[in-house]
DNA sequence: ACATCGCACTTGCGCGCGCTAGTCGACTCA
DNA sequence: TGAGTCGACTAGCGCGCGCAAGTGCGATGT
């Protein structure tokens, strides 16, 4: 008889409660197991099966209207195209939050001005971001009423070290792997996309830093590598006597062996190039890349712990050593 | 004095209406743009300036309680390894949700029974699907009071034709490109993750489909391909006289292509093979693959505005040609 | 015998907003 | 002059839930 409004009743706490010839209250109290009230184990399980069996489900916008905690954690996620090993970072980084009782939700700033930016749309409990945020975004988001924004620049506070987990060791360890098979100069490979240039710096600067430490190694500099530019820097190694090169990422070592190989220059013996997160490009071209592999999933779990601790105002967790960055020897190197 | 709650006083309705006189009704009637209220254009700049000024920001975990709406449309993905192109579809898919005033969040389900599935926590308009729902999953999601559920399957049937819009095109092109080339006997080359098997079936069901129908070809069937496999299936292939193949996607047609050229074997001379979604690992391969590129951003589009629709029950949009697939014909076929 | 206390609840406010059902004065029309 | 209309608002309910502040009652203590 009424509109389509009927055709999907909600079953609310009320209902439950109605049922059991009990308050709302004490309903509410069993479903939440709110502390500092006593319940009877009889009446918690009359209420839980009561709701079970009418197919109660807490609804989320009411709770977090009266909570004022909406148990969503946004995660800002970088511009630059998602890499392969994102994926199971977030997958990881769900999961956890999930059985913590929180959605995880991911955004991708958009360049043009979103019209609504998540956080305001959404609510979330924490923003997060991969990447450090401006401090005009910062107090936008604190002004969508969000008391806490972390960020790899926030982090670098309270957890000395921490900052550049994500990605820190990598280009340390793909110089020293070059230094061990007897590289001895070093260039880093740097792409194109200018959306990656703040990473990529990022990464080429703890290369150099590493490379200039390290007895007997010269470091040669970036180049930047696309398409059009990969011959000309190519050839140039050469004659600067460039051994190793260090590549931001595996798409930027395909493109350099690639071209070796089509030019049948010998890889690794006039050059010796390794890439960074194991792709599975790496693993399938021809000759298989040398690459890094980082636990991306427990960088997840991290992270959503990292989130957690902070909105329950708890100890923030500990960075395990499986987390550092692996070597992944192949045919490259 | 208080506890910290008072550290971000949010800015309300109430608090725009105040300030300005007026009752929080006519605030909202303005800022809804409520149809059927006359609001004299002085009112209405002087609650819009008033808004802005006070940095107010609709609560929309009360509005959503009010009005019955979430304004989120939850696109459930697919369990498969994210490929490349999916991630220009989901960019553009929330682009065009957000000018719509909806946020996408996307989730994937987790196998071992997610705690809290996403649509019961998030509460959405809208729960798509990029893969059929079981019909117990169906069940689910209606029974958590969501009216709205779109998969391949439903769409099927108010939209004859779109059902495999998504993907369907590509193993035709795939298939009419080898013969166009002069293959005569062709396989398909399978994925070996079982997550991937329902949607590699379809399109080995379609390309056999193609190809039986075509005259002077021969369909040799699927070969799932692994790094073990790779060596049999490629010299089966070659007693069998097949001498084209139509990879799943790129990375299948990597590992065949990787292993012809350590075998020596001529590519595509003796054996021709296209690939799938136009990775950059396509692009970076040598000798580089061909492959079929599909206009993810326009499918991206696509489905945010059958989203829309839906919620709005309005008409659905229509498919553009654009969003078939193409063709790249690269260095292997 | 009376105050006290812990238990097992219930009453009811408030979260911020959408929206229906008004109110009230200015204006038109017969 | 009175009825009616229309524009510009306001009063206030209800969405479902969390939680503070009770309430009634039997058991315990002195």
């Amino acid at each position: 008889m009424g509109p389509d409004r009927a055709a999907t009743k909600r079953v609310t706490a009320v209902d439950v409660a109605r049922s059991l010839g009990l308050s709302r209250a004490t309903v509410g109290f069993v479903l939440n197991d709110t502390p500092g009230q006593t319940i009877p184990e009889s009446t918690r399980q009359r209420v839980l099966n009561e709701a079970k069996r009418l197919g109660y489900h807490p609804h989320s916008a009411a709770r977090a209207l009266a909570s004022g905690r909406s148990h969503i954690v946004l995660l800002v996620l970088p511009d630059w195209p998602l890499d392969y090993s994102m994926r199971t970072h977030l997958d990881e980084a769900s999961a956890t939050l999930d059985r913590a009782g929180y959605a995880l939700v991911t955004m991708v700033p958009h360049p043009d001005g979103q019209a609504q930016p998540l956080w305001e749309t959404l609510r979330p409990d924490v923003v997060m971001g991969m990447t450090p945020f401006s401090p005009r975004e910062i107090a936008d988001i604190r002004a969508s009423g969000i008391n806490h924004v972390l960020t790899p620049a926030q982090r670098e506070g309270p957890l000395p070290g921490e900052e550049g987990l994500l990605f820190a060791d990598g280009p340390r360890v793909q110089v020293e792997h070059l230094a061990a098979q007897g590289r001895r100069t070093l260039a880093f490979a740097a792409p194109a996309d200018p959306r990656l240039a703040q990473l990529s710096a990022e990464r080429s600067g703890l290369a150099a830093r590493t490379a200039t430490r390290m007895p007997g190694i010269t470091w040669a500099g970036d180049w930047t590598i696309d398409e059009g530019s990969v011959a000309t820097a190519v050839a140039e190694w050469l004659s600067a006597g460039v051994d190793g090169v260090v590549a931001y990422n595996d798409d930027v070592a395909a493109r350099i062996v690639g071209h070796a190989v089509r030019t049948r220059l010998r890889v690794p013996d006039r050059l010796a190039v390794i890439g960074h997160d194991d792709t599975p490009l790496a693993r399938l071209f021809v000759p298989a890349l040398s690459t890094i592999r980082v636990d991306t999933a427990g960088l997840g779990r991290y992270l959503a712990e990292l989130a957690l601790s902070t909105v329950n105002q708890s100890a923030p967790p500990v960075a395990t050593p499986e987390m550092q960055a692996h070597l992944v020897a192949r045919e490259t190197t």
